[in-house]
DNA sequence: TCAAAAGTGTTCATGATACACCCATGT
DNA sequence: ACATGGGTGTATCATGAACACTTTTGA
């Protein structure tokens, strides 16, 4: 048996952490927070912490969010993943935390850090530094989820800025599914459910054929058949 | 403003509540239990309460399983569902729930009370009595997520018996989803996906042609393509 | 011999996949 | 005129859906 070390927290209490992603320089990312307190300064873990006594789990997870992309909360796709209980999960007490996950078009806001933070930065989903706590777990469990929801909804919208064109959102496909997808049954889809339509617009300025622009029908996640 | 209420609890405390389904008389049943305190005295809800210090959410809601269904906890299909945190779900303080979803075998196990409640009893879910705190939300949330699960995975193992005949398990699909199912093609998927096996015994001590008996492949949940 | 549930194949419709060439623009 | 990505249709294959009669047993 480990010696028990005093606890800071002896009855459980409530966290959340957030799992931020979005698609650039062709690579899905994830933000993480570098930490500037013990038990891991120096160590890079999700934003989060403990709800306060007068908001929810969305609302503190929507506030994280926030804290750090000044992203707004409406359109903006967050979705709650799992809550994680693991007795030994936080060295400093006993903290159940529920994860949620996020997705923010790219390069659409500005990071800033907090007081609370050393730092904030982007980090490709594939080579992620040491994690705090078990932000590992959290982090995988978040990026299945997001490649299985993916492929049966339409939450692809908060990726995507307002207008793009069916090359561009194709690509932020394959990027998170990690693989090629065929581009003419890709459109013949989209379009066929309705997912996306037509943005009665013409890209300019590309040193080749333009390419219409497109929008998504709604934004707001709903099921869908796809891929 | 309505006027606060001294609350129990000041700082979100972490409890976890379980909705277990059976099927049995022809209609998918979830269990209930009758409360014996205020400020729901009387009320029926689901099993549940506050985790322990040194219990993770999974074993707390093994533990309230148990209590009521002497279930063993293995080769059950228990689940996390989802996170509760509406600010008044408890009228008593600030509690967040984690919720969770079971299935067992019909009428494999007796149902037991415990002293916490004043009785225990299994409801059809399209009637289901008045339910204490955000209960009914939670079972809602549980029988969409059965009737999805089913739909693409294997849990129905954790609802039949060791051996069953295909007619049965047909039944148990038919009365969760809510709609007949074509004979010939719902057995010929579950044999060819391999979900079933035949377990070489002949059905006895009926007025009609005997059936042969199945039983699940593995008993464990997995995903699998289906209806 | 009758009642009751078990068991069994084929056809058709639909959706998924594979695949290659011409077009419009900027330089 | 050339380089670059944009845009389009068809044929094939796999999967899901619909459907009716014969078999086996107990009473």
């Amino acid at each position: 048996m480990a010696k028990k070390t005093s606890l800071k927290y002896t009855i459980p209490v409530v966290a959340t952490d957030v799992a931020i992603f979005t698609v650039r320089e062709d690579q899905l990312h994830v933000l993480l927070i570098k930490m500037n307190r013990p038990p891991y300064t120096g160590y890079w873990a999700l934003p989060g912490g403990l709800i306060k006594t007068n908001e929810t789990l969305a609302e503190a997870a929507s506030r994280h969010l926030e804290e750090e992309t000044n992203v707004p909360g409406d359109e903006i796709f967050l979705e709650q993943l799992e809550a994680f209980s693991a007795l030994n999960r936080d060295p400093q007490g006993r903290v159940v935390s529920v994860a949620y996950y996020a997705l923010i078009p790219s390069d659409r806001f500005k990071l800033k850090t907090t007081a609370a933070y050393a730092g904030v930065d982007w980090f490709p989903v594939d080579k992620l530094p040491k994690l705090a706590y078990d932000h590992k777990t959290i982090a995988e469990h978040a990026l299945q989820r997001l490649r299985q929801k993916l492929r049966y909804s339409n939450i692809a919208y908060s990726l995507m800025p307002p207008e793009f064109t069916l090359s561009e959102i194709q690509k932020t496909y394959e990027i998170i599914l990690g693989r090629k997808l065929d581009k003419r049954n890709f459109r013949k889809k989209l379009l066929q459910i309705s997912m996306i339509t037509d943005a009665k617009k013409i890209q300019t300025g590309r040193a080749n054929r333009p390419a219409r622009l497109f929008s998504f029908t709604k934004k707001q996640a709903e099921y869908v058949d796809f891929l």
